[in-house]
DNA sequence: CTTGAAGCTCTAGTGACTAGAGCACTTAGG
DNA sequence: CCTAAGTGCTCTAGTCACTAGAGCTTCAAG
C-alpha cells in the first residue's frame, strides 16, 4: 500500500497533480485508511505511471483516458490505440515543422542586430511586420 | 477610422480576442463612437498587427508586452528587444529537440502493431512503459 | 422604417495544472 | 504517552490565452 506521497516520488507526478486526476475520473477512485487517507496498491501506481508516460509522450489527458478505456479488450483495442498514437504522431511532426519555421524566421529577426547599432533597430520592426518575412510561418 | 470588426478582419485576429488584449492593457483603449462602439486609428491597426505577427512567433502576451514597452527609446531597446529574441529561438530550438525525441518514440510505439496481430497489441504496454524507450523523451 | 448584421457588457468555460488556507492525521524520537 | 514535524485532507481561486453564450444596443443597407 502507498500512500499519495510515495507515488508521487516513485511516478513524478506531483500529488496535486494525482489528486486532480482522480478528480477527473482519469484515475480511479483508491480506498482510503481510517484516517480518510489515499492508499493505493499495485494497479494505482501502474495506471498513473501509465499516465505519466503518455503525457511526457504529448498526449492529452483526452486521448490518455480513451488509451485506457481500451486496455481489456482485444482485437479492435490494437487498431483504435494504434489510430491515437498515429494521429498523434501526426501532431507532433506538424509542430515541428511549424517551429522550425519560427526559429528560420527568429534567426533572421536576431542577425539584424549584429551589425553594430549605429540607427539599428530593426528587430520590432521585423517583429511588427509580417511582410518582411522571408518563409510562411504561424 | 476601423470598427473592431474591420480590425479583425485586416489583421486576422478574432473580435473577443481583440477586446481581450485591451482588458489586459496589451492593447491601448481606443476612442469610441456615439454609440459607444470602439473605433480605431492605423496606430491602433498597427499595434494589433504587431501583436499578432509576435503570436505568430511564438512569443508570450507577457513578452510581447515588454517588447511594445520598448518602442520608442532608443540605444538601449535594440539590445533588449535583441534579448527577448534570442531568448525565444533558443525556446523554440528546445521544444523541437523534445518533439523530435517523442517523434522518434512515437514511430518506435506505431510500428509495433505492423505485424499482423497475433498476440499483439504492444502498444498500450508502450505507451506505459517507459523502460521500454530507446531514447529519453519528456 | 425595417431588418439583419455587427457591436456592447458580463459571466462562465477550456486544459492541465498550481498555489494557498486552514484544518486532520501519521510517524519518529524522547 | 507525548510532542513536533511532516504529510495528508478539502476547498477555493489563480494561471494562460483565449472561446462561447446570453441578452441587450447600435449601425448600415434597402
Amino acid at each position: 500500500m502507498f500512500s499519495i506521497g510515495q507515488l508521487s516520488k516513485a511516478t513524478g507526478v506531483k500529488v496535486p497533480t494525482i489528486r486532480y486526476y482522480e478528480e477527473i475520473g482519469l484515475l480511479p477512485q483508491p480506498g482510503r485508511n481510517a484516517g480518510n487517507q489515499r492508499r493505493y496498491g499495485q494497479d494505482g501506481m501502474d495506471a498513473l505511471g501509465f499516465i505519466k508516460h503518455a503525457r511526457d509522450l504529448g498526449f492529452s489527458l483526452e486521448d490518455i483516458k480513451a488509451l485506457m478505456g481500451l486496455d481489456g479488450q482485444l482485437g479492435e483495442d490494437c487498431a483504435e490505440a494504434d489510430r491515437i498514437a498515429r494521429s498523434q504522431l501526426a501532431n507532433v511532426r506538424d509542430r515541428i515543422r511549424k517551429l522550425e519555421q519560427l526559429a528560420t524566421e527568429l534567426e533572421r529577426i536576431s542577425h539584424l542586430c549584429d551589425g553594430g547599432n549605429g540607427g539599428c533597430c530593426k528587430v520590432l520592426t521585423a517583429l511588427g511586420d509580417h511582410s518582411q518575412c522571408a518563409t510562411e510561418h504561424g
